[in-house]
DNA sequence: CACCAATGGGGTAATTTGGGTT
DNA sequence: ATTGTCCAAATTACCCCATTGG
């Protein structure tokens, strides 16, 4: 599945392709004014892969994997507090261009979810119900498919000792409870490209 | 008769024609949000395989060929006990033309594929480490993406009482320890195709 | 018979598709 | 070789109503 690389234009052809569309019907859009589109001094268009990701997004036409990773980052949230979610969903509106976050109350949804490839990062508590949260963060870390999300966990009881076993087991880092919106934007966005700590195989 | 790409979209005539109904059918339905679908910016509906396959699973309808994934039923076996999970996936070669069955040691990975859309059934134990069995039965069934798995549940300490918690959230059935390769075949497979008794709306 | 819910179909306008030619 | 443009054919939407089965 290869990606679509943000500067890379693309072609009507190209585009009808993605979405498994006519290219007349691309020409049709960008002549209609839907769907931005540059052009070469022959007169070729030429598409910006974000302004066709926006212009399925308010068509609500589907999405193909190859284009979804130039939306915001999908972060997956569990608490089994319905208003902390609540709250941390409408907080987040503010950053909805950098982040989409997506609250569940409960560890076994968390991870039906995760495997199904929707999420980029997880936010998950070191003591869930009926779950280790720091188990859950080494399989997560252990599985293939899933190896590639980020982790963040979090606590109500932080401790240096305990922000280590969280790093040892593959977390991005480890919060303290109550969590605060910017501080998960912070690492998220702004601390993307550090490295990730090294983990043990197992 | 080609099988469906589960990336490809298909137009309501085409769904109409899979089922045997009439597009108009189709179309109430997504207009009345019991099936999904995406649009085109001219309006035209595009739906998703899987939605559609979901869909028919829900209520109990046929599924075309052209939609069922041909060859062996694939079975998920959750345990953490790795000789019996080799022992029992031996036990499975000679079924291989009716199940395959994949074995995993904890129920963090167990969800994260199930969650993948791979599997059409899973065989757990309601006593897991770290995990409540009984729970994940009735997440997995509230959940809409893996609703139509079918779960099988086992225990080393059978009773009526468990086993009627067992249906309660959802399971197939509970099955007493040590899981006979036998039953399992029996129970996926016999019932397979039957259709799901008819529920009073609820 | 009236009523309801679901399915099937007609007719027109709009959209998408696809071919021929620069 | 690909794309642009033009144009016709096929497909679909949408609104409305007939039919079916309970």
């Amino acid at each position: 599945m290869a990606s679509i690389d943000a500067e890379s234009l693309l072609t009507s052809h190209e585009v009808g392709e993605l979405l498994q569309i006519n290219p007349s019907s691309v020409v049709k859009w960008v002549n209609e004014g839907k769907l931005p589109a540059y052009r070469t001094p022959g007169g070729h268009r030429r598409i910006k892969p974000s302004d066709l990701l926006s212009f399925l997004k308010t068509h609500g036409m589907y999405i193909p994997a190859a284009l979804r990773r130039l939306g915001p980052l999908r972060v997956l949230l569990v608490d089994d507090d319905h208003i902390f979610l609540n709250a941390f969903e409408r907080a987040m509106k503010d950053h909805s261009k950098l982040l989409e976050v997506k609250g569940v109350d409960n560890g076994v949804e968390a991870l039906l979810r995760l495997g199904n490839n929707e999420f980029d990062a997880i936010v998950l508590d070191v003591n869930m119900p009926e779950m280790n949260g720091l188990q859950v963060c080494k399989r997560i870390k252990a599985h293939a498919a899933t190896r590639s999300v980020t982790v963040v966990m979090c606590t109500g009881e932080y401790s240096k000792d305990l922000e280590k076993k969280a790093l040892a087991v593959g977390a991005r880092a480890l919060l303290a409870k109550p969590l605060s919106p910017s501080s998960v934007v912070e690492l998220l966005i702004h601390d993307e490209q550090s490295p990730r700590p090294l983990v043990t195989k197992g």
